[in-house]
Order: structure tokens, then sequence, then C-alpha cells
DNA sequence: CACGGTCATGTCAGTCGCTGTCATTACACT
DNA sequence: AGTGTAATGACAGCGACTGACATGACCGTG
């Protein structure tokens, strides 16, 4: 289903696309996509909680000497080391949701569940608010920017560069 | 509408009132609302444009010795100053917020929408990037870490304070 | 005053996202 | 064989949203 929705949605655009003809062309009912899908965004969403489990994971395994943005940072690191694998997938992907408001809002969703899920894990680690709030969403903004420039940046990086790199400009913020 | 709209998201909740009631409660048609409002999230965040101007025209505005940080939290303060007055409508309306994880996501938009403001002023200013996008990025996330705490604080404190707060737990984390 | 323009609104029909419900099928365990 | 469980199909229905056309208020011009 998630291949067949994305080649209709980089054939024809996401609102052009009904949940009906991605669920045609992957061979099941309307209904049945409905069941897998919580709405028809959510299939460009799939792997999300696996990245958020792994950086929560990765947070609380960084070595207790880091300071709480470094561990976030790792936990960044280790979250986006996901897509390492499946850049062309993460590329087209990012097209579509680029041409559509709604998924970029969806996209915003789960960045923001990233940054409950470090906060979380930061506050496991002793952490107090709003450190741990800030220094989390500080993070995933790095992870952001480390994203968009993974994605466009030729030849292809190391995801664990991208971060660095962001992170260091963050730093000369201040 | 936006009083009508409020009114029945406090009674019913956002998802149980239907557009159609929303317009009837207000005097016109479902047709009139969907004119006025893209759809019907949208009908609670009516002023985030013009805080996104505040904001841009107190960034560009701000002391020319001010670091890219501080100018973009000069514009935060200034955006969020407009709410001063109505801050009994704005916490009715975090309440309806915080019951819909759909407004939320909306919400979200807004922030990313006025941190693409706050990065344009900056780039205005002559700061580059990435160091545009990561101040503003940081800017919105004190700001919204200060909205949340305004709201909630008893006695009401400004948003200034609440502001200058969240900026100083964030120099703090480095 | 009559006329034409535009602007907001009402009306209606229609598409699509999404959900509840019930029946069916396939498989797993006993 | 019998029983439970999980996935799917089939169908009906609600509500969000849109396009098209008609109506009426207002406004400036002749």
């Amino acid at each position: 289903m998630i291949r067949a929705a994305v080649e209709l949605f980089t054939e024809r655009g996401f609102e052009q696309t009904t949940a009906g003809e991605i669920a045609e062309r992957a061979g099941v009912t309307e209904r049945t996509f409905f069941r897998h899908f919580a709405d028809k965004r959510e299939v460009l969403f799939d792997g999300s909680r696996t990245m958020e489990r792994t950086a929560y994971d990765a947070i609380l395994a960084a070595a207790d000497d880091l300071s709480p943005l470094d561990a976030a940072l790792a936990g960044m690191t280790a979250g986006g080391g996901m897509l390492e694998d499946i850049r062309d997938h993460a590329i087209r992907r990012s097209k579509i949701v680029a041409a559509n408001p709604g998924l970029q809002e969806r996209e915003l969703l789960k960045l923001a569940a990233m940054a409950e899920v470090a906060t979380e894990a930061l506050r496991k680690r002793g952490v107090g608010e709003p450190a741990a709030s800030l220094a989390a969403h500080s993070a995933v903004t790095v992870f952001h920017v480390a994203f968009t420039r993974w994605l466009s940046a030729q030849p292809a990086p190391s995801f664990a560069d991208c971060v660095a790199q962001a992170a260091d400009a963050l730093r000369a913020l201040l």
C-alpha cells in the first residue's frame, strides 16, 4: 500500500489521488486501507514510531557525562541513521510532502512527537524542566536542518555529519 | 462566527461540533462559513497572520547591534504582546486546542509559519544560513515555552517576562 | 433615476475522507 | 471437529469541503 501510494502521489499528486485508488492499486479495499492507516496522510509516515523509539533508546544509552543537548543530539543521529539505507525513498517522499501543506502539517506533528519523546528520555536521565524541553526541541530543530541538508546535498553525506554541522551552527549562535 | 465556534467547541468539543452548527449559531450558512475560513480548524487561528506581521516588523525594527537570536526574540515578545489584552480568550482557546490532536497539528503549522517569517526577517537583517533558520526556530521554541507558561501561571505574568525567562533557560543549556 | 459592477451571501448538488456494522474467510490452537 | 482470533470485504452513512449559479445590497456613473 505504501508503495502504491507513493507511486500515485508522484504521478498525480496527493490531493488528486483518492484513498480508493491507492487501495485498488494495492489490491485491497478502501476500508482495509483505513484499517492500516489512521488517515490518508499517515501512509507517508509509517516508520515514524520506530524512529522515535530508536532516538529514545539512544538518548538513554548515551554516555553519562554528555550534556542534555548532546545526549538529545545523539538520539537524533541514531534516529536519522535509520534512513541511511533508504535515501532514495526519503527523497521521493520529501518531494511529495513539500508539495502539500497538509502533509507538511503532519510532518511537523511527527517532529513534535519526536521532541516529546526526546524530552521524556532526557527527563529519565535526570534533566529538569524547562531544560529538557528546550534541549529536546533544539535537538529536533537541528535534526530538521540536518535532514533537509542530507536530502539535498550532492554527493550524499552521512547523516551524522549533517547533524554535527547543524549543531555547530546552533552553538555558534551564542 | 469565531465567538459561536468557541462557544460550541467549549460546550461539546471540537469534533462533536459540525461546521453547519457553527454557521447556524452565527446566523449564516455553512457555505458562508467556508468562505471565511479555509477549513473548520482555521476559525481558531484567525489572528495568526497579524501576529506574524507584528513579529516580522519588530525583528526588522530591533537595534542593529542585537545578535540574531536576540532580534528574533524581540519579534516573539512583540508578537506575543498582542495577546496581553485577550488572555481570557487565549486560555479558553488553548483548552480547546489541547483537547484535539488535529488542532495541535494546526498550531504547529502556525508556529512553523512564524519561524519562516522570522527567518525571512533575519535574512533581511543580513543574517546568513543556516544561522537565520536556527535562530528563528530557537526563538519560536522559546516563544512556545513562554506562551505555555504565560497561560498557566498565576497570577498572570507579563509575556515579555516569560520570554526572557525561557530565553535564559535556553542559554543555560550551553 | 436607471444602469452596470462587485461583493457577500444563499442554495443545491456532488465528491471524498472516514467510520460503524455485519458477514466472510483463513489460520491457530485444542 | 470445534472454537477463538485476526484480517478482509461489503455496504450504508455522516460530515468536511467545493463548484456553480442565483439573489440581493451597495456604489459610482451617466
